[in-house]
RNA sequence: GGGCCGUUAGCUCAGUCGGUAGAGCAGGGGACUUUUAAUCCCAAGGUCAUAGGUUCGAUCCCUAUACGGCCCA
């Protein structure tokens, strides 16, 4: 028999029809693999101590000597060596032992030891197997490498890639650490509908789903915005909410159908405290995960250390263009820039977007250290504050590091007069055939209309942060189940 | 959505200027009481992604499809 699923099924068999239960119920260890490590870490070679331990894990190596066997199980992402020897474990203990196969859940009881080649090594006074593995494992060396597997089937990838296992270690801290940070701001942590009858909070398309009793259409929300800003009006005056956000376009190495973001929203605060509230956040989350502000991305070394630049959208657009970009220059000028520049733009789009496309196309990929790029644009802002000085454009922010969009935030837009006019450009933009324009939310406008405090709020795309503070080139590296397409 | 690339044994990869395919690891049998990708001997393992086409003959050439990757929108 060839089939190694065969070859385990047949064992599995034999097992039970020898009174083995080979899916066992539990297993009393004395000590995880790491904590074997920390306390006998400092035996030498060729040393043994007497403690008694028992230690569970997966099978993940075998080197069978004859009368002795070296079988190397895991737990996490510690490795330990159990010396089998025929004497110690007895004729049918020695058996059982040799039987096993890679991937096998087991447990051990022993005496600790390390061999004179060096290993740290449990010697066995029995072993017992805890649930049969049926299919086999990538090959030991090369490990698993073809994307596509370790994407669908990504419990074999944390198997026998303890780098993805690292990564999911790190996404936790980065996530921990930011709780802990806005709880101890004061920041209470909440949690709005997924399930939105209106879409809004952000431009972009939703998913549509439908409520069969209520026999109503329903949107996977887009963004918590407006729903974390009707909690403000209701005293409310530091909330945040770590979620998912669901989106209906395309995928990339930056974009998952679903995804976590972090929004917050601070009473009495502008733009200044979000960004006083970000430099602090990433910081933390940085110097948690990874001890340090200076990280590498894709070969490129940043410095997190606060504060960051702040320059606005038109400087660095001037600066780029090596002309002066202002909302002063015509239409017809800023559509020859466009062309210039190779930058594609629809007749319907006024001044604000217009400049917006050539930011993206000239600065934003080429901004590596950390830069709030602030003074976006009211026609793409539609729910941020004016600037009182310049009404074209908002006080917002975007924090772009190693070219791409981190954060989001404005000083929030709390005149229910101008946010209704807001909500009426938007439905002329849908008209005009946008359908990523946000809906007009009458209730949104009802809760404004009690009345908002000043706030300052702030959206951070959690995936991407930890994509960044993780080295991870695609979205998918820090997504347990990235979204792909079914398997014919 | 567009362009380019990929898909061969459980895994990692060769290969066939068109003549039904090979290695290492894993798995099977055997040797070995301190190994570390253990080593040594033997045997086995394939719908060459799928469907058409060209051809005496296709895993290889062509077309389409599926899935994946990268770049662009």
């Amino acid at each position: 028999m060839d089939d190694p699923f065969e070859v385990r099924k047949a064992k599995l068999d034999a097992l039970r029809a020898s009174g083995v239960q080979p899916y066992r119920d539990r297993f009393d260890r004395t000590h995880t693999l790491a904590q074997i490590v920390e306390t006998w870490g400092s035996l030498e070679p060729g040393e043994d101590a007497t403690d008694t331990v028992a230690v569970a894990g997966r099978i993940v190596a075998k080197r069978d000597q004859g009368k002795i066997l070296f079988i190397v199980i895991r737990d996490g992402i510690t490795d330990l060596q159990l010396f089998c020897r025929l004497n110690v474990l007895g004729e049918d203990g020695y058996a059982l032992a040799g039987d096993l196969d890679l991937g096998d859940w087991i447990g051990a009881i022993g005496t600790m030891s390390r061999t004179r080649r060096g290993e740290l090594s449990v010697i066995p006074t029995s072993v017992v197997l805890l649930s049969k593995s049926l299919r086999p494992l990538p090959e030991k060396f090369h490990g698993l490498t073809d994307v596509e597997t370790r994407y669908r089937q990504r419990y074999v990838d944390l198997i026998v890639n303890p780098d993805v296992r690292r990564t999911f270690d790190a996404r936790f801290k980065i996530i921990s650490a930011i709780r802990r940070f806005m709880e101890s701001r004061g920041f209470i942590e909440v949690e709005t509908p997924m399930l939105h009858p209106i879409p809004g909070g952000a431009s972009a398309r939703p998913f549509v789903t439908h409520h069969n009793a209520l026999d109503m259409d329903l949107y996977l929300r887009i963004a918590p915005e407006l729903y974390l800003k009707r909690l403000l009006v209701g005293g409310f005056d530091r909330v945040f909410e770590i979620n998912r956000s669901f989106r209906n376009e395309g995928i990339s190495v930056r974009h998952n159908p679903e995804f976590t973001m972090l929004e917050a929203y601070q009473a009495f605060a502008n733009i200044d405290g979000m960004m006083d509230l970000t430099e602090g956040m990433v910081a933390a989350a940085a110097t948690e995960a990874l001890g340090t502000l200076h990280i590498e991305y894709q070969g490129a070394a940043i410095d997190l250390t606060p504060p960051w630049p702040r320059r606005t959208m038109l400087d660095l657009t001037s600066e780029a263009a090596g002309e002066k970009i202002s909302f002063a220059l015509s239409d017809a000028y800023l559509r020859s820039l466009c062309d210039q520049h190779g930058v594609p733009h629809d007749p319907a789009w006024g001044k604000g977007k217009l400049i917006t496309e050539l930011y993206e196309k000239l600065v934003e990929g080429d901004l590596v250290q950390p830069t709030f790029v602030t003074e976006y644009p009211l026609e793409t802002s539609p729910l941020a504050r004016k600037k009182p000085s310049d009404p074209e454009v908002t006080e917002r922010f975007e924090l772009i590091i190693s070219g791409r969009e981190l954060a989001n935030a404005f000083s929030e837009l709390i005149d229910p007069i101008d946010q209704r006019e807001r909500f009426a450009e938007q439905m002329r933009a849908k008209g005009a055939g946008d359908d990523e324009a946000m809906g007009y939310d009458e209730d949104y406008l009802r809760a404004m209309e009690y009345g908002m405090p000043p706030a300052g709020g702030m959206g951070i795309g959690i995936d991407r942060l930890v994509m960044l503070l993780t080295d991870s080139a695609s979205i998918r590296d820090v997504l347990l189940f990235p979204h792909l397409r079914p398997e014919s």
